[in-house]
DNA sequence: GTGAAAGCGCTAACAA
DNA sequence: TTGTTAGCGCTTTCAC
């Protein structure tokens, strides 16, 4: 009940040695004889001493926290990548201090600030961006930050992104080698790199072959307004024979309007390819022909970025993209021929 | 790009007030004088002064931080029940660190201690256990700890579960109302205290109606386990007109082999019915039956325990079950006359 | 290699 | 109310 806080005081006392001597046996890569060494650990043992990490933190400036910002987790991608990130991280000796923060720079910036005063060694981004303002500061701290899917125009900012314009491309290059005449995009929000990049990449592709697309429609990463926008496509005179959408989790919506509303035959009457290759998409009840975003090469991209900028080894901030292959699956037409 | 640390004593000298001042400043409840309270944050915003919580914590004792282990987030409750605690804490001033665990005690048992050493003012475990010797030292350190979703026979624990013995008996009862006969179980894990009572619950209730259940198999939450149990349910002789499944994650596999790989008509010709109503469930793909757990209350329950905990206004330890409701969807077969 | 002394940035106890 | 002094638990000089 009563808190009985042990500290390196006590065990040095016990161990009949200088409170300093503790410490020294308790921090790694510091050399102490080992008749020291054993005391101190068998007085520690006894008295159940750990060392308090605040009280080393306070002193060396380095709190081993890394601050993690999250919009949401509707979208299972991000939460993959949280627990993988939550790993790899826990390898390299880092703690992950967890925010929910909502997708405008207010919110996020309050919640950085928040992060600065727990003295984290670093921040991560993932699918929010931040104000310059914010990001100067962070500068002038020594902070690094780190954006996790997002890209940004702001290149002293570090991004790990997938490569979304060359995977638009992909699943343009895919659809029309299937044959597919009228296709139609429901993009990821606008308002974000990915969602930009991917319909840029896929317009581009389909331009470069002299092909239009059937109609694009900003799917703002929610399932209503990708079900929404499937209905409209189906309401109209000429119908699309594909459809291309912004990420998986959307896509599911897609799958389920056409479906179940529309009675359609998807990979028939229809081809759905997403964007994210999420564990469902590979479920019986989606079979989703996806553009994979290689989680856990993403992970270990912006872990070695920011534990670089943290220990000084990079200085540099970086753009890294990520290629990820095409996944065929049922929900899409395949090209004649057609071999894995 | 160097670190520019502004400590309260900055602050102090250029406002011409003692260091202590800057700090009653920044402590909300402490008395100063408006004259004294201006100069000091004028300075303070004009250094960009933020005080350093570690600092603070030292001293205090309270690190306003909660430590939260996971085990796993393939089963999206868990997902929902991480964003709003998240937001609930924050609420309340505090932070979360947040940690995967492998679910074998020794395991958590290692994070546990890490989360000590970081001072973190409660813990709350979700969908893990941990062994008793922990609890003991966690009574001896007096910081509280609660279990989410997780039921323990030790008493001096608190934990926060949805009625599960009860959700499974009306599970029973609504499935022998719809005049089925075969009911079978593919249980959760019966290594969890939710598996096991959700089991009981139902197996119970039915026997008190002079039924038995056709099988019950473990489940172990595990949707590759759900998919084999319901193969090897149609490949007997006797196959079951019903399904009660551990989870809704697990649920889902169990649907796709009915549908996909044995071409049944779910509600028709076989019911299915999960537990938790996860947002997945009501997705038209799925539209299944289930028990809810309602997250938003047992989440409450947990914050409000495990505060009450730290602040000391609650020395006992409590148990805590939420009731919830049946939700009644398409996969299971409605009882004559049923109304919602 | 070890101990003594200093101090990280802050709050708490005490005077003034 | 405010300033002075002390000290949270630890790491880091610096002598020895």
């Amino acid at each position: 009940m009563a808190s009985v806080k042990v500290t390196s005081q006590d065990v040095a006392r016990r161990a009949g040695v200088s409170q300093p001597t503790v410490s020294r046996v308790f921090t790694p890569g510091v050399k102490v004889s080992s008749a020291m060494e054993a005391k101190v650990r068998r007085a520690a043992e006894e008295l159940g001493y750990r060392p308090n990490t605040l009280a080393r933190s306070l002193i060396t400036g380095q709190s081993m926290t890394i601050g993690l910002i999250v919009a949401y987790f509707d979208n299972p991608f991000y939460v993959e990548a949280l627990e993988k990130l939550s790993r790899a991280l826990k390898d390299k000796g880092y703690n992950i201090m967890i925010f929910m923060a909502a997708n405008h720079a207010g919110d996020v910036d309050q919640v950085v600030q928040d992060l600065l005063d727990h003295q984290v060694d670093g921040i991560i981004l993932a699918s929010v961006s931040t104000s310059s303002d914010l990001t100067a500061r962070l500068n002038e701290e020594g902070v690094p930050l780190i954006l996790f899917n997002r890209g940004h125009s702001d290149k002293s900012l570090s991004a790990v992104t997938s490569a979304n314009r060359a995977g638009g491309a992909k699943v343009a290059e895919f659809l029309l080698a299937g044959g597919h005449e009228r296709m139609a995009h429901i993009s990821g929000w606008q308002g974000a790199s990915t969602g930009r990049d991917r319909c840029d990449g896929f317009v581009s592709a389909l331009q470069a072959k002299g092909k239009e697309p059937l109609a694009v429609v900003d799917g703002l990463f929610s399932r209503e307004a990708a079900a929404a926008a499937t209905r409209s496509f189906f309401s109209a005179a000429e119908t699309p024979d594909a459809i291309f959408v912004g990420n998986d989790h959307t896509a599911f919506a897609v799958l389920e309007v056409l479906r179940g509303e529309l009675g359609l035959d998807v990979g028939q009457d229809v081809s759905v390819i997403g964007y994210d290759d999420v564990a469902m998409s590979a479920w019986p009840s989606f079979d989703l022909t996806t553009v994979r975003q290689p989680a856990n090469r993403m992970v270990d991209a912006v872990v070695a970025q920011l534990i670089a900028q943290i220990e000084g080894r990079a200085t540099e901030p970086r753009q890294i993209e990520i290629d990820g292959p095409l996944i065929v699956r049922g929900s899409a037409r395949k090209p004649e021929g057609w071999v894995e």
